[in-house]
DNA sequence: CGGTTCTTTGAGGACCATCAATACGCGTGG
DNA sequence: CCACGCGTATTGATGGTCCTCAAAGAACCG
């Protein structure tokens, strides 16, 4: 019966491999929580007690300094965070809040790192893991770091576009202000660069955007397989 | 004789506790390459394969988009590079090009892989590596989105001060051009910003940093040990 | 010592944040 | 069903931060 409530995360990549001596092990101490939206589940700062797992729902990920807030990522099913606080038993560098209702699973962050000695198989999975969110955060870096506002954007559109299998119209799934938090810019600054954009193609209806010249948005944004 | 001219990286964290058979696969197809300063050695988007390690010198590493350029971090003895492209096997997302004459030792990537499949202790190693690296990168995103660049100064200037072995006369590591773009402005805002911290209690000559007042600059930069 | 690169300083402008006010959307309760 | 209240989104005005361009000074190197 055990096995039966974490069926659903066995089958992500990070535990698709190991055996079921080792899931036992993982899910043994383990439990689910149901969080209701807008919940600050971890802060930075915190010691990683748990790997977290968002089995459903929408999670994002923040860090907050001298009175200043900022938005890291978002994560969606069958994510994990924050593994490396976890593995190095080191505190959260970032905190954790629930943007929709949000079924979540935890594993005791010993029952990590005891099953990562055992199991060559989950050590496998955990380092690709690993690599796989730390390159993706040096993409956001170098986002961040070349691009404009207004590129970033452009770009995020686009990624939405594929994402959501190349269609013309495109829903924003967060607010905008914590999409402009992510982008690195303020939402009245967001507001105005959706307005922008307009210029390069892509039209606004509140949460729905509209992209009607894909070429002269590509055309602006140059989209990097490097960084997008 | 091989492991002679492995020597020095065999005490390095990475492999101090690998097995000598391990040790030995690693280094078997391994070799050392002297670098000339300002000699780019690998360029993002090519496969990545071979991990490098700096043994001694100096190495930036660095991306560019659209013709801008931005840098990322700089690399000092005994630091690896970039180990999660090689464990990946997914091409590189920086540049790297050497500041100084530098020692570097390159192993194949596939040994790199076969030998982590094969012993725990170095799956260890690799996870603690890549842990402490992802963790470094998520600082580095929080000290760029939450602070100004100002304050990233501030604080870059503090951090010098604890390495530097608490003396108040600091000594820039790296031209002042470059940190410029690792803090994320340009040469002439850095300029004009280690003028404006005069008011902090920081005096500037050259490469040369005075703090006189160690405690104003504190309370200007408030340095956090979730970031810094 | 001459050339190159880096650094600094100044002027101007682009970009972006802040503040303030209004409009919109949504859920709640009357 | 509508009115209300709350949070979000937009729009405008303003100011600060930061980038660009240009030129001069300093440091480095052959």
């Amino acid at each position: 019966m055990v096995p039966q409530r974490f069926e659903i995360i066995r089958g992500t990549p990070l535990f698709a491999d190991v055996s079921d001596e080792s899931f036992e092990i993982l899910t043994r101490g383990a439990y689910i929580q149901n969080f209701p939206p807008n919940m600050e589940m971890i802060t930075e700062g915190e010691p990683a007690d748990f790997l977290h797992i968002v089995e459903n729902g929408c999670v994002e990920l923040f860090c907050q300094w001298s009175g200043r807030e900022s938005s890291i990522t978002t994560l969606y099913h069958n994510s994990t965070f924050i593994l490396a606080a976890t593995i190095k038993n080191r505190p959260y560098l970032m905190s954790a809040r629930t943007l929709q209702k949000s079924r979540v699973v935890m594993i005791p962050s010993e029952d990590v790192r005891s099953v990562f000695g055992a199991d060559p198989d989950f050590a496998i999975a955990i380092v690709d893991e690993l690599s796989r969110c730390y390159r993706a955060t040096i993409r956001n870096m170098k986002n961040l770091k070349l691009r404009t506002s207004l590129e970033r954007l452009g770009n995020y559109i686009l990624k939405l576009h594929r994402r959501q299998g190349n269609t013309l119209t495109i829903e924003l799934p967060i607010e905008k202000r914590r999409l402009a938090s992510y982008l690195g810019m303020t939402p009245e600054n967001l507001s105005r660069g959706l307005n922008s954009l307009k210029a390069h193609g892509v039209e606004v209806q509140g949460q729905q955007i509209l992209i009607e010249d894909l070429e002269a948005l590509t055309k602006f944004a140059k989209p990097d397989y490097l960084i997008d």
